[in-house]
DNA sequence: AGTTACATTTAGATCGTTCTAATCCGGCAG
DNA sequence: CTGCCGGATTAGAACGATCTAAATGTAACT
């Protein structure tokens, strides 16, 4: 075992003190770089820390200083790879700046969000980064939060009106742009008729992304039949199985603009299952650009969110306010691209 | 504004003390429910914790009792789904159990690994759970972290010989064990010539994969040609771009067990480009069961590892380590599961 | 020598909690 | 009246850092 091994306690500010006959006062001036310090007395501590193998201990830090080093990032799904690489952006950039990544997630229930919020809070996180579950409303989360805690939120807009007094940040996508896009692309290879598939009706991103759909639509004078907008969860599964309610009314759509990547990967088993090609006799196009689209039968046509970049965006965003606490609250609505790829077809030449 | 919502600075035992006209003792004993206290007072400071909105400190808390109530979680790649389940299950049981977790990704570099470790070692958490980047060691990773730190390796072993006296948990996969479960299946599906597809050598998870290939194949005393052994990173692409490897000598092999899912994804494609139908033409399993596993085309025959569970396995391990330091050490090697889909046909009736 | 200036170091209070060892008080036995 | 018990409360020192204000030492300038 090498010498340096600490045996027993955790070594402290004055056990290096005591190493080297000096006080708390300078040890604490060294480990923070003070110019200060004497340099001769500097590399005489710094050798010391080495010897005993000294760590700091960043909570006492903060306590003494009513400062922070973390930031919470509460997610309503870290299993959806969209999530988990909006995770791993968060904690890059926040450790990049020094600060710690607090996880929590809450499976989109909105109870487990006010005992994973209220459970973080009593670390004392800087800031948080709220991701918020499906039924989640602004009450709730200003009861569990309170004002004074610098909330980013991301992806989903709260239910509720939210007090005008607790200014808080928010980052989105724009959902509705992307749809638009979508929309535009189908009709510039043709369609006519084009239904929107998936979603639930009183999530904030379904709505916005059917209000491009509809504005494309209208922009180009088509008309929407009300059968052509399917509600269901955001899961393979179940678009899957609502693949049927698309053909049920007359006149049968041509191409989909699917809520995301999940719901239209759904509905291509659901298309090859009644005899469809996806691609060929019928397009439909994604939301999100998961790594599943690019390798899909055929590739699905989608819009890029770039997940990691917004995990980087939110973490500078929640770092700027920490800096600037007073100053107006920020809304940020991140662009999104559209990936053509082979899902995408013109409609068959019938 | 509701009247309970704090105006200035956080409130602290003090200000709910003199809020009641009682010691800070008091109310800490309120605080935790101490039998103590009488009931009358305890619900009068009740109210006024509610009234101040008053919420716990327990960095200071930790600081005093010299405990932890965090957990150090450090990932070699939260953008992969295997780890992003897995980080949620860590997360859920952490959670139950009243700890925090401390979020960290290293990109697969050991560099990073050791920033990062220390890093989060700075806020004290009581444990570590440390799925290795590639090329980590343990001579880094105990000058990182010292003797001390609970620290449970999750699904990779470490470098260089990691000394006795700290004696980490470990937490693996039974990786050989379910490369013969898949050859097996292979065998009796009537294949006799099959090859290891996919990862690198000197990974200790694809060694352990192959270890257990080679043991169904002696056990069915079934020949073993060395260029039916390729080595590829384990990602879609390089696995695509590997595929003529397969039949560039003779005997040529009918089937191949793949290092995971991502290798034999790639292969499948590789396949196509050959003008051969995986799961008609070329059997083919993989490893870990992931999301597009089952949605491939065909569907891929794989070993499930039910990463969510390891993931609550892992933070009931370090827990358990909490609780007891001084018990010897752990070796865990989690079942793994053959979950059998099309990709894996019998041979083509030559 | 006395004063000032500067560089370096430090004693001691402090952050918000917990813990130890009292203290206070009413009742009850002797 | 005294002593003791037990329930309820508390003063004050911790925990490991930082910060303020002051102390120390040394050199330079009147």
């Amino acid at each position: 075992m090498s010498s340096h091994t600490p045996i027993n306690r955790k070594v402290t500010l004055n056990d290096i003190a005591a190493g080297c006959e000096l006080s708390r006062a300078t040890v604490s001036l060294v480990l923070r770089g003070s110019p200060l310090v004497n340099k001769h007395t500097r590399a005489r501590v710094e050798e010391e820390l080495r010897l005993q193998g000294y760590v700091y201990n960043r909570s006492a830090a903060n306590l003494r200083r009513r400062t922070s080093s973390s930031i919470a990032l509460v997610l309503n799904d870290l299993a959806n790879p969209f999530f988990a690489e909006f995770a791993a952006g968060v904690d890059q950039t926040l450790g990049e700046a020094g600060f710690v990544t607090l996880l929590g997630c809450t499976s989109e229930s909105a109870t487990r969000e006010q005992a994973v919020l209220s459970s973080l809070l009593e670390h004392g996180p800087g800031g948080i980064i709220l991701s918020p579950a499906e039924h989640s409303n602004a009450h709730d989360v200003l009861a569990a939060v309170g004002a004074r805690s610098p909330l980013l939120l991301f992806n989903r807009e709260l239910g509720g009106t939210l007090p005008e007094f607790a200014h808080w940040d928010q980052l989105m996508l724009d959902n509705q742009h992307g749809a638009r896009l979508a929309t535009e692309h189908l009709i510039a290879r043709g369609h006519q008729r084009i239904a929107f598939f998936g979603g639930h009706r009183d999530s904030s991103s379904c709505s916005q992304r059917h209000a491009g759909y509809v504005q494309a639509m209208q922009a180009a004078r088509l008309p929407i039949e009300p059968h052509w907008r399917i509600e269901c969860a955001p899961t393979r599964l179940e678009a899957a199985h609502q693949t049927s309610a698309l053909f049920a009314g007359t006149p049968t759509p041509t191409a989909a603009v699917c809520y995301n990547d999940a719901v239209a990967l759904g509905l291509m088993l659901g298309l090859n299952q009644r005899g469809l090609r996806p691609g060929q006799d019928f397009a439909l196009t994604g939301f999100d650009d998961i790594a599943e689209a690019a390798l899909g039968m055929p590739p699905l046509t989608t819009l890029s969110t770039a997940p990691r970049e917004r995990g980087q965006q939110a973490a500078k965003l929640i770092l700027q306010r920490l800096q600037e606490p007073q100053a107006d609250s920020r809304q940020t609505i991140a662009p999104v691209q559209l990936v053509v790829r082979e899902s995408s077809c013109a409609p068959p030449t019938a």
